[in-house]
DNA sequence: AACTCATGCAACCGCGGCCGA
DNA sequence: CTCGGCCGCGGTTGCATGAGT
């Protein structure tokens, strides 16, 4: 493939914007929009390629931007949607509102990634160094792998919906859609936006709470006790199927899971993390049920409060 | 004070997808 | 269907700055 590069200072230094350039480009966008960035530097009498002002502008000068320190919130969002979306920062930008993708994958990678293994988690897999699982460990953590997968194509999903939907919001493609009045009216998203995979997490974490019961010598079976949840394993497993199954134009169903290439390791490591210490430590299995109880409940509570919705802030 | 090294982050590159001609 | 332009994304680079010596 390749391209031919955009703009002629390939090869130059980086040049740093200065603040007149800044001041040029944000008063050029405030008054016309950006409108095509490779016709903007031209315009706003700039010394850029387009590109280079859509960075600057998408990175830095959007007055919707948060900039500055991340707080522990943050932070820990970034590391539970980094381990379900992997390097997906656009998605997980999606997320954590005011943050761009860009100031997240460095955040990332100036700190987080460090952090994760000083701690002994890999950050890539999000799987503690070592890790040996029993034949039936290895089961529900394929399963719930298989979920998480699942959970991944949707948040993916939604962040593109999310797109979408702030990309109809800007006054450009506004006038796009103007031009295609003539085609059906878009459905408004069901409300209230409630994320689907709420119950599917619940069932993450109920399998987890099964297995951790029986590995304890429990005499809980298949029933899945997660707070939202009265559904069997079996009953999650048939939604789960049916979640991740999607109609296409032709009215056929067909396995969207197939069409996703997704990394999505973060189940499967958090359960290999949560199990491991629970069939080590079973002793004082009462703590870490508290614990990675709690730690299911934040991952809910994530999802449940950051999925984006049209009432989100726009970008 | 001067130098080196480490760190953070802004800026850039190149690829893939989308869309219109 | 193909081609070319544009956009968005993830990975990488390199500058600025602070810490350490």
């Amino acid at each position: 493939m390749g391209r031919s590069p955009c703009c002629e200072n390939v090869g130059l230094k980086r040049r740093t914007w200065t603040p007149e350039e800044d001041q040029k480009l944000l008063a050029y966008i405030e008054e016309n929009g950006h409108g095509s960035w490779p016709a903007l530097p031209a315009k706003a009498g700039l010394q850029r390629c387009g590109k280079s002002c859509r960075l600057r502008w998408t990175n830095y000068l959007r007055p919707d931007i948060k900039r500055g320190k991340f707080s522990l919130q943050e932070e820990q969002s970034i590391i539970q949607l980094h381990a379900l979306l992997g390097n997906r920062w656009s998605a997980i930008a999606t997320h954590l509102p005011k943050r761009t993708d860009n100031d997240i994958k460095n955040y990332w990678n100036s700190h987080l990634k460090k952090r994760l293994t000083k701690m002994g988690i890999d950050p890539v897999t999000h799987k503690p160094k070592s890790d040996s699982l029993n034949p039936g460990q290895v089961k529900v953590a394929a399963t719930l792998s298989h979920i998480a997968q699942w959970e991944s194509t949707r948040l993916e999903a939604e962040a593109r919906e999310s797109t979408l939907l702030r990309s109809f919001s800007s006054s450009s493609a506004q006038l796009v859609l103007n031009k295609a009045n003539a085609l059906p009216p878009l459905q408004p998203p069901p409300l209230p936006l409630q994320p689907l995979c709420l119950d599917v997490l619940t069932a993450c974490k109920g399998a987890w709470l099964t297995t951790l019961l029986k590995e304890n010598g429990s005499t809980i079976t298949g029933t899945l006790e997660a707070p939202t949840s009265t559904l069997n394993f079996s009953d999650k497993q048939l939604l789960i199927r049916n979640l991740g199954k999607s109609n296409n134009n032709n009215g056929e169903v067909k396995e969207s899971m197939d069409n996703t290439v997704l990394v999505s390791n973060f189940m499967e490591g958090l359960t290999d993390l949560f199990i491991e210490n629970s069939h080590d430590h079973l002793e004082h299995d009462l703590n870490d049920f508290e614990e990675n109880n709690n730690y299911w409940n934040n991952i809910l509570n994530l999802v449940n409060s950051t999925s984006p919705s049209i009432d989100s802030p726009v970008f």
